[in-house]
DNA sequence: CGTTAATTGGTTTGGACAACCAACTAATAG
DNA sequence: CTATTAGTTGGTTGTCCAAACCAATTAACG
């Protein structure tokens, strides 16, 4: 019998001035960061604040050295406004994408301009060295390019992440678990105060979000990454879902065939046993009648590249993928209703190949006339998980409330 | 070629002094709410507000007799406190819920309580006249019992619904789409100031997150209504999931078995093909090898009534949807990641056969041990998509700002 | 070409409003 | 009477708002 618990009155967060002063604050400085240049006047009619208090706030925000003014020429008559942007060079983020194979690093502005970027093979077998490693690397470009000191680190990982504990839960294919590794972050940069650490795919939502350069304005989306699994990240009004164990988006694992091939993960029939790219290496010598042993040694580019050839099985094979891919894409939309779904990963630079077989499936599948207009997008940035690293970091920077003094 | 939209600047909504206000009354009233009686101290501690701001607030909701003053004994030494709790009998709200065999009515008092409840055989094929009549039926309640006119009025229907069009887009089993509902109520109560109208499955969702008895804090949770067809409402972080098209959680449409039976969606594997009340009925005549004709004629009710007698046929059937309602319960988990999941309808009569069957195939198929702890609860409430259609209309009233004169 | 009107961008000033703080009164147990 | 807890009062602070006020630019007109 389980001792039957009174609600735990948690702290509710009241209002007051500063309060407003600084959701205020966080609302112009989102502005100018989404949709600047823009003079004090277009934002007053933006946020319906008053002229004398954007002014008030923008004073604020120059005297922070956030803001840049262009004194330009309007076109019309009247006095020429004075543009307010986002001063990029004073701030500056760390990132880094801990990947299966390859560990990328990068740093990155505040308006998501990757800096500088390397690639480190990754040693997962000695994960605190290898993680030292990579950040005492990260330091190193900084000094070598005379950048500033980071404004925050963010860090992202392919596997489970609890960012209340800031801890790696599970990272099967790193072979992870249970890794402090904001502890490391912070060891290493003890004066960096804004520390981030993120699953992979829920990062990448977090670029596409920020930085993704979308024709329509997405507030809603799934951002699916496809790698040696399937992760999503979801993102509902502009906020990522993270679950109750920070699991949410797993859609990786959910059965979609009754009795289908055995995971690692103890079910069968998981999408990504059909979908992935593994799954896709596996069908491919599969196809070739080759032993499936060599799959470490195939990549998705060799398949890619071997569709520029006058080669039937890697298209057939892709062109299989895909069907699971709109499958699966299926259910996502079924479960949450997103406004678009993107897709990273390997598999979208055989877009043109992918594209119309994943339609087709979504056609017959859909359930709503309308829902068959959702958005299939590739993404539209370089590394989206590397990018999110920095800009888990980035969108805290706007969006945590200026510690006032 | 897409023209390149720039993005649309929205409203945005900004902060001031009034916003703090309504704000703090909503933060106020709520705890009041859902931890009431509580004194004005205790609510100063629990919201960080200041004691004469509470006082202030307080005072203002006297004056709109929303409140009581219990005068009490207070057990330690001091000033006994004084007690606020919500006024009830001053608002009462209406409920119809719109089933395929059964429509249901209901009279709802502000703290959720049913003060009286009636049936109709629902006519589908008159939608306009059947609703005007229920809505009628409704009025004469009121009158004949003495109850104040309605604060607000709620709807619920059996399908997807667009609230901010306030119509049913479609509703398969009542045979109804683009239906102006919304319009039918106004009409027929042109002073009732507050009218909601929602999916059935998330105003029960809306129900167990406002006036469920679970013996944990419900934030996160996915409330499942396994009937005809299977609905699920998603709350995260206490809000409710709508999607692009408000047609979000609509589990029972996803593919689970890859080639499974054909469904009416077009799809073919759905999940309520295999775990709703039909496809349980369907099981159950094929067992006694009797017509699927007859399906009509037979009723849920009819079959966990047989399992009373020593007959293993329904309790076979009724394990095997318990079966596939974990296998797609595992899925949900997966997607969204919830912190419990309500199951409500019929099926829940037979719990005690149904739920070690669910956690049977959760245990196999969860994808993190914390998971398989995720609570599998049966609902609370009594009728949860009929107190939900009132509960929709009571969450406007304590949410939505009040409109200062 | 110089002056003025019209227009738009941005600042200053005074007032309103809400939360906060500290000191106060009220009620209760011992 | 004292210690303790509950609730109120009066004054202060901080923020936003409205309107008047400068600033800068173009168009019109004599």
């Amino acid at each position: 019998m389980k001792p039957i618990r009174k609600p735990v009155h948690v702290q509710v967060t009241n209002f007051n001035s500063k309060v407003v002063r600084n959701l205020n604050r966080s609302v112009i400085l989102n502005l100018i960061r989404e949709s600047g240049p823009i003079s004090r006047v277009k934002i007053s009619q933006l946020t319906n604040l008053n002229k004398s208090t954007v002014s008030n706030i923008v004073t604020g925000l120059l005297d922070e050295e956030l803001l840049i003014e262009d004194f330009g020429k309007g076109g019309t008559v009247g006095r020429s406004p004075i543009n307010l942007r986002l001063r990029t060079g004073k701030h500056i983020f760390g990132a880094i994408y801990f990947d299966s194979v390859t560990t990328k690093i990068a740093i990155v502005g505040i308006d998501g301009t990757m800096k500088h970027t390397a690639d480190m093979e990754t040693q997962a077998s000695r994960p605190e060295q290898f993680a030292q490693l990579c950040l005492e690397k990260l330091g190193m470009i900084r000094r070598q390019f005379h950048f500033p000191p980071f404004t925050g680190i963010g860090v992202s990982v392919a596997g489970i992440v609890d960012p209340a504990l800031s801890k790696v839960v599970f990272a099967p294919n790193l072979g992870w678990a249970d890794l402090d590794l904001a502890k490391i972050i912070r060891d290493c940069y003890p004066e960096v105060r804004i520390i981030s650490l993120e699953n992979d795919a829920k990062a990448s939502a977090v670029a596409e979000l920020w930085f993704g350069k979308h024709d329509i304005n997405l507030s809603s989306f799934v951002f699916l990454l496809v790698d040696r699994g399937i992760g999503a990240g979801i993102v509902v009004d502009k906020n990522v879902l993270y679950g109750e164990s920070h699991a949410a988006g797993e859609f990786g694992h959910m059965t979609l065939i009754e009795g289908g091939d055995l995971c690692s993960c103890g079910n069968s029939g998981c999408w990504e046993m059909y979908a992935s790219d593994r799954a896709t290496v596996l069908r491919y010598l599969a196809a070739r009648h080759a032993d499936p042993a060599l799959s470490p040694r195939i990549s998705m580019d060799d398949i890619i590249e071997k569709t520029r050839n006058h080669d039937d099985i890697p298209r057939k094979v892709l062109k299989e993928s895909a069907y699971y891919l709109g499958l699966g894409i299926a259910n996502i939309i079924k479960s949450v209703d997103p406004g678009a779904i993107i897709i990273g990963g390997k598999i979208t630079q055989a877009w043109d190949i992918i594209y119309p077989e994943i339609m087709r499936t979504l056609e017959k599948r859909a359930l709503l006339s309308k829902q068959r207009e959702t958005g299939i997008l590739p993404a539209t940035l370089p590394t989206p998980p590397l990018l999110g690293a920095a800009a888990l970091s980035i969108r805290k920077f706007f969006t945590d409330f200026r510690v006032t003094i």
